[in-house]
DNA sequence: GAAAATAAGTCAACATGGCTGACATAATTA
DNA sequence: TAATTATGTCAGCCATGTTGACTTATTTTC
């Protein structure tokens, strides 16, 4: 009787899950992997935030400026592609990011329709600036985890990526290494 | 004359990052490894949003109701601390999924304030179909990336999470197995 | 050389999911 | 009994995503 009106954690109902149907129970092992790659990404990505706040940016700020940091005279259809956004949302913290003197647009060398992109002295030294604390995070994690980790984790990461992102991924790489 | 008219990206100016000042250039493979990371977590994270779109849920709801199936009995509290959202932005979502009759809630069996969450049937079977493609890419990454893959990226995803929750998700883990 | 296609920008409106602050309720603990 | 705790709720704000419609400058194509 009390049970019914009563209904605590004690007294199971037949239509929830604790009762367990049980068909193709996913793998523990695999389903923490996937919690620790939200917890993983969740505290990466807060490393910035406080540098961020103080300055007025956000994360998407923080995106747009290391890809143009790190890959210089990238187009704005390059970023679209890349960060996988509307121009309409790119357009908003781009020009932020131009008013701020973070980033300056010069004309395509070739196609004078292009606007290439490239981080100023002070966008450099921001995109450094947050760049640092998640990379003393990783750099923290590989030597916790064992010489192999960081060839072995590139190789996971990059076999996560959507097959069709491979050669975009690759000719965006080789890029900066020439 | 025409240069400084029309100054286009191939004539380099003063202040840009391409004259690179080159204080301590951050290396390129960790680099490429934050980005990897960006790519990958882009692309598994768009792997349930066909299905949300359907049934009008958002990458939130996902979040919880994840949580929810896989810990039967959570608090509110504790979820909280797990996705490191505030109170009000939790309810907005968690009373939807009880609306929908994804999650139940019931009194806890010693304290009664606590109002402890379970996955309905429905709850389970949605939260097993949100999964599923993303169990399937972990899977077919970990297979081309090699046997050790597993264990050393477990291990690489727990070092970069903040040390200080570490105690935290030994506990969460340890749950289910229980 | 005119027409079509392309790269980029812009305006407006809307959705999602974070946030803060203030306050309410019920149950437990001191 | 009073204080604390777990949770819920109202209201409003902000960041960042979306769609759709339209413009401008430039290049490419016929």
């Amino acid at each position: 009787m009390a049970d019914i009106i009563n209904k605590d954690a004690a007294a199971p109902r037949s239509d929830l899950q604790e009762t367990t149907p049980d068909q193709e129970e996913p793998p523990h092992a695999l389903v923490e992997l996937i919690e620790l790659l939200f917890f993983a990404y969740r505290d990466f990505t807060n490393d910035p935030d406080t540098i961020l706040d103080e300055i007025g940016f956000g994360r998407a700020h923080h995106r747009v400026l290391h890809f143009v940091n790190h890959y210089p005279g990238l187009r704005v259809a390059d970023l679209l592609d890349i960060l996988k956004i509307t121009k309409q949302s790119l357009a908003r913290v781009l020009k932020q990011l131009v008013d701020e003197g973070m980033i300056e647009q010069r004309p395509g060398p070739s196609d004078r329709r292009e606007r290439r992109l490239f981080s100023t002295q002070r966008g450099q030294k921001l995109a450094r600036r947050l760049m640092e604390p998640q990379l003393h995070r990783i750099n923290k994690a590989l030597k916790l985890s064992g010489m192999e980790s960081e060839e072995i984790s590139r190789k996971l990461l990059y076999n996560m990526i959507n097959t069709h992102e491979h050669e975009a991924i690759e000719e965006l790489f080789s890029r900066q290494r020439s």
